[in-house]
DNA sequence: GACATGACGGCAG
DNA sequence: CCTGCCGCCATGT
C-alpha cells in the first residue's frame, strides 16, 4: 500500500494547521507525510476535504504560489477571496510574495 | 489490463 | 522567465 491508511487524515491535520494569512504547499505536506515525489496526492485528498469542511484548503497552493485549485471551489473566486481576507495578497491567481507567506508544515513541528 | 487525466514537482532546453 | 517532458499514485472509462 503506497500510500498511508491514515493519509487523508495527516493531510486533514496538517492543512487544519496552517495559521491564517499564511499558505502552505503541495509539495511540502507530500514531503512531509512521506510521499515527496507525489504531490499529487495531497491535492487529490484536498479535493475530497472541501466535502470534509474544517480543511481550509484554500491555504494550500501549488509551488509557484498559484491557486490551481480555484475552480474545485463552489465559486472560482471563493478561494482567493478567502485568502485575501486572512491578509493573503493575491493577484492574476498567484500569491503575492508567496516565499513570505510560505508556511512548511516542518517548521510547525520545529519549535 | 491499458490509456488518459488530475488541486504537482523537478529538470532540461 | 517560459515551455515541454517525465515521474509520481489513484481514479474513471
Amino acid at each position: 500500500m503506497p500510500l498511508p491508511p491514515n493519509f487523508f487524515e495527516d493531510v486533514y491535520e496538517v492543512v487544519r494547521q496552517v495559521p491564517p494569512g499564511r499558505v502552505t504547499t503541495y509539495g511540502a505536506v507530500a514531503s512531509f507525510l512521506g510521499l515527496k515525489s507525489s504531490a499529487r496526492m495531497v491535492g487529490w485528498a484536498l479535493n475530497h476535504a472541501i466535502a470534509a469542511s474544517d480543511v481550509p484548503a484554500h491555504r494550500v497552493v501549488n509551488r509557484k504560489g498559484l491557486l490551481t485549485g480555484k475552480y474545485h471551489f463552489s465559486d472560482s473566486g471563493q478561494m482567493e477571496a478567502l485568502l485575501q481576507a486572512e491578509g493573503v495578497a493575491v493577484e492574476s491567481d498567484v500569491v503575492v510574495d508567496f516565499e513570505e507567506k510560505f508556511w512548511d508544515p516542518s517548521q510547525a513541528l520545529q519549535l
